[in-house]
DNA sequence: TTCCGTGCAAACCCTTTGCACCTTT
DNA sequence: AAAGGTGCAAAGGGTTTGCACGGAA
């Protein structure tokens, strides 16, 4: 599939740095990570790339109300996220939906599915116990 | 349930919008609506008590990317949402999902689950219409 | 009277964007 | 040579927060 009109070595980093990892980064935290192999690159360069891909569904945005994060397999496939930390991990159960036919979809065409649970991870939970005991 | 610990108009009137109406307002759309009737309340004072709601599981946050939106129905159900206007409507299907064991939850301790699908509600799919035949 | 909740406005922070330059085609 | 993509930094926009005041208990 093409993205963009012209192929840049910005946007091949960034995918493959997001394809090599399963943490669900943050825009930032994916800058860091390509700015070990391309020093110079900008932060913006890389909004703007994520942006595209997700677009094109090449990859997946997943929207949390605070830091955005991205993965690399735009699958649909349920996810875990963290309410403290914004923390995303896989979640490998399966859900099964009733189709969405024209009369329940209200006249939208749909072209995604996100399925996520919510909840504390463990690390925020010892957070919150510390926290507790300090007193 | 208790929420906070003393009672307040603004908070009364907030959760008394937010129920009578069906269509998922985000915090500005609420703030104009409580206006009406409680000129003074400050929008701050809106985003504060939201959050608190929310907090207590009295209603629904549902986070986007944008601006987040509010529903005064905080049981689970699946919700449909415009990728572009971020109008958001519920979804009347049914979802079945496998529970998530202690195994399979890595130790996640889960509050809530969000289900949602993606797509481009009747107004928008008409302004991309408009917007191709102008040429 | 106490001190929680509010109004107001400034601060915050993530994300987007304008512009000149660089790179791909 | 043409024009899309980038780097940089400033602007944007939703949300949060500090502070003094008002109101619930």
């Amino acid at each position: 599939m093409k993205i963009g009109q012209r192929r840049s070595k910005q946007r091949e980093l960034i995918l493959e740095e997001l394809r090599g990892v399963t943490s669900h980064p943050t825009a930032d935290e994916l800058y860091e990570m390509v700015r070990k192999r391309m020093p110079n690159i900008s932060l913006g360069t890389v909004y703007r790339n994520l942006e595209l891909l997700a677009s094109h569904g090449v990859i997946l945005k997943i929207e949390t109300g605070g830091k955005n994060r991205f993965d690399g397999n735009s699958k649909i496939h349920p996810h875990l996220r963290c309410t403290n930390c914004g923390k995303v991990e896989d979640l490998d159960i399966e859900v099964k939906t009733e189709p969405v036919d024209e009369e329940k979809s209200r006249g939208f065409s749909i072209t995604g599915c996100n399925i996520e649970y919510l909840g504390l991870c463990p690390d925020c939970i010892n957070l919150m116990q510390d926290k507790q005991t300090v007193h």
